[in-house]
RNA sequence: GGCGCUAUCGUCUAACGGUUAGGACAGAGCCCUCUCAAGGCUUAAAUACGGGUUCGAUUCCCGUUAGCGCUACCA
């Protein structure tokens, strides 16, 4: 049975690497019809937060994907403890008295680090037994074989074979002085232990994987099967960092500014791997069934984003793709949240009309109220009244309209149709193009040069809003 | 510094060693049109560099350069 996991450690929000991590585990487990597991890794007690733990909690529920089962690492410490013991007695790890980051200064000189505390390694058993009966505190480290000039090999899912000399691996530790577990110690105890068979994670971690070898050999256990996925990074290049790069790292961001769920997934697969059949828009079954270890490739992907546009125009473009292809009702719904929270109200008969006229303007949720704002103030904000003049028309053919326009929409029926009839008829009447009727009249009800389709929009305005404002657009001509 | 990894249009990517190096987004232009969108058509844009191997390299090998990662008692 395959079963793959997602170890977030909740010492920040959700990013948007991690998200896409644990997508393409989940999109491997249900590919293979294997088991999905979430792991929260909170060793690090000292860094770990409530907010954070809710942050990535909220990213994922809202992916909408779901697990399989769930685990908390800080419960399972008896466990990792264990295994830190097992392999103490076979003296594959010594104990370390040097105090935290004592080494540090000695260790940064110009050229580089040392692989293991002077002096520590080679401790007696009797001398590290008397030290740690006194009650002298010691982190664990793993006794990385130095002189079999060995070499480990491993067999990458994504990036091919891969081989590491012990002789560059550094005797890392297992418990820190506190006796908590280490990353490296928890991590491999855990997957042992949940049966792991195959580890998907970021490709920082490649490195990491000679030293989970080494852990699992010393244990006694099987490996895993590892696959490790090319970094996301920033324009400049630099790993996606919150310090660096601001809110575009966290999911949460992509939610508030209305992303729909599917349409984030969705860009997020296509950074680093590819159905290689050129299709891009691609519902949950297909990528399920499409995604592979193979389609992954090995360099890292650039989110393309900048200052003056937060998001990554191709996800914005899959965002959009995707709100086109929804049902009204659907959006509706989807939209509603973002009109009330800028303040508005709107009742679900207004919302049925306005969506449809906005569905294909929009590219993002939040543009509801940017895109439709005239739809819900009950003011329209303040406009250029030369905007109401015409194309080749003056302010006196733009009052004709408008004042045409009132009188014919004072009578007539409010629905598209008739609209659009009344309307051009009126133009006619007067003598000139229609759209030299229509722009006047647009602007005046929606503030704006561009806007969507008048006659929806009139529709969805109702008679007594345009009429209001046809009045006031007549007042601002006055002062041209 | 050491070790590891990577290198195709601006970005994401495709190409059994043989293609006019393909697609998408973004850009430009045209069409459609009541404006804006959407849609349709067209267009510009790439194999980092240098050596090999080969009849033939984007593709295989080596080197250079550049970038990234790891080098914590973080994960």
């Amino acid at each position: 049975m395959l079963r793959v996991r997602f170890a977030p450690s909740p010492t920040g929000f959700l990013h948007v690497g991690s998200a896409r991590t644990f997508i393409f585990n989940w999109l491997f487990a249900r590919h293979h019809r294997g088991t999905m597991i979430l792991r929260v890794d909170d060793t690090d007690v000292g860094r770990n937060t409530e907010a954070s733990l809710n942050s990535i909690f909220d990213g994922l529920r809202w992916l909408g994907l779901g697990w399989d089962e769930e685990y908390r690492q800080s419960e399972r410490l008896a466990l990792h403890r264990e295994m830190a013991q097992a392999i103490f007695a076979k003296d594959l790890a010594y104990r370390d008295f040097t105090p935290a980051g004592a080494a540090d200064t000695e260790r940064s000189g110009e050229h580089g680090t040392w692989l293991f505390p002077p002096g520590m390694r080679e401790l007696s058993r009797a001398e590290s037994d008397r030290r740690a009966a006194s009650g002298e505190p010691f982190a664990l480290r793993f006794r990385v074989p130095r002189e079999s000039g060995r070499v480990i090999h491993f067999e990458d899912g994504v990036f091919g074979e891969q081989s590491k000399s012990t002789a560059d691996i550094e005797d890392f530790a297992l418990l820190r002085s506190d006796g908590m577990p280490t990353y490296h110690l928890a991590s491999c105890a855990d997957d042992a232990d949940l049966r792991i068979s195959d580890i998907i994670r970021g490709q920082d971690h490649i490195t990491n994987t000679f030293k989970h070898i080494q852990i699992f050999e010393a244990a006694g256990v099987e490996p895993p099967r590892f696959a490790h996925l090319p970094l996301l990074v920033a324009p400049d290049g630099a790993k996606l960092s919150k310090r660096k790069h601001g809110p575009v790292v966290s999911v949460t961001t992509y939610r508030d500014a209305g992303f729909l769920p599917h349409a984030f997934l969705n860009f997020l697969c296509l950074l680093g791997w590819s159905p290689k059949n050129d299709r891009e828009r691609m519902p949950l079954v297909e990528l399920t069934l499409a995604f592979t270890l193979e389609g992954i490739n090995r360099s890292n992907a650039v989110v393309n984003f900048s200052e003056a546009d937060p998001f990554d125009p191709k996800a914005v473009w899959l965002n959009a793709e995707t709100i086109r292809g929804m049902g009204p009702g659907a959006l509706a719904e989807a939209l509603t949240p973002f009109v009330t929270r800028a303040g508005f109200e709107v009742s679900p008969a207004k919302m049925a009309l306005i969506t449809p006229l906005i569905q294909e303007r929009i590219r993002l949720l939040s543009e509801v109220t940017t895109v439709g704002d005239f739809f819900f103030a009950k003011q329209l904000a303040p406009y250029d009244a030369a905007e109401l003049i015409p194309q080749k028309g003056d302010a006196a053919m733009a009052a004709r309209a408008l004042e045409k326009g009132a009188a014919v929409l004072a009578t007539a029926e409010f629905r598209h149709d008739p609209l659009e009839q009344a309307l051009r008829a009126a133009s006619v009447e007067l003598g000139i193009k229609a759209g030299q009727m229509f722009q006047p009249v647009r602007v005046a009800v929606c503030g704006r040069k561009n806007a969507p389709p008048l006659f929806g929009t009139l529709e969805a305005l109702g008679r007594e809003t345009c009429l209001e404002r046809i009045g006031q657009a007549l007042e601002k001509l006055k002062t041209i």
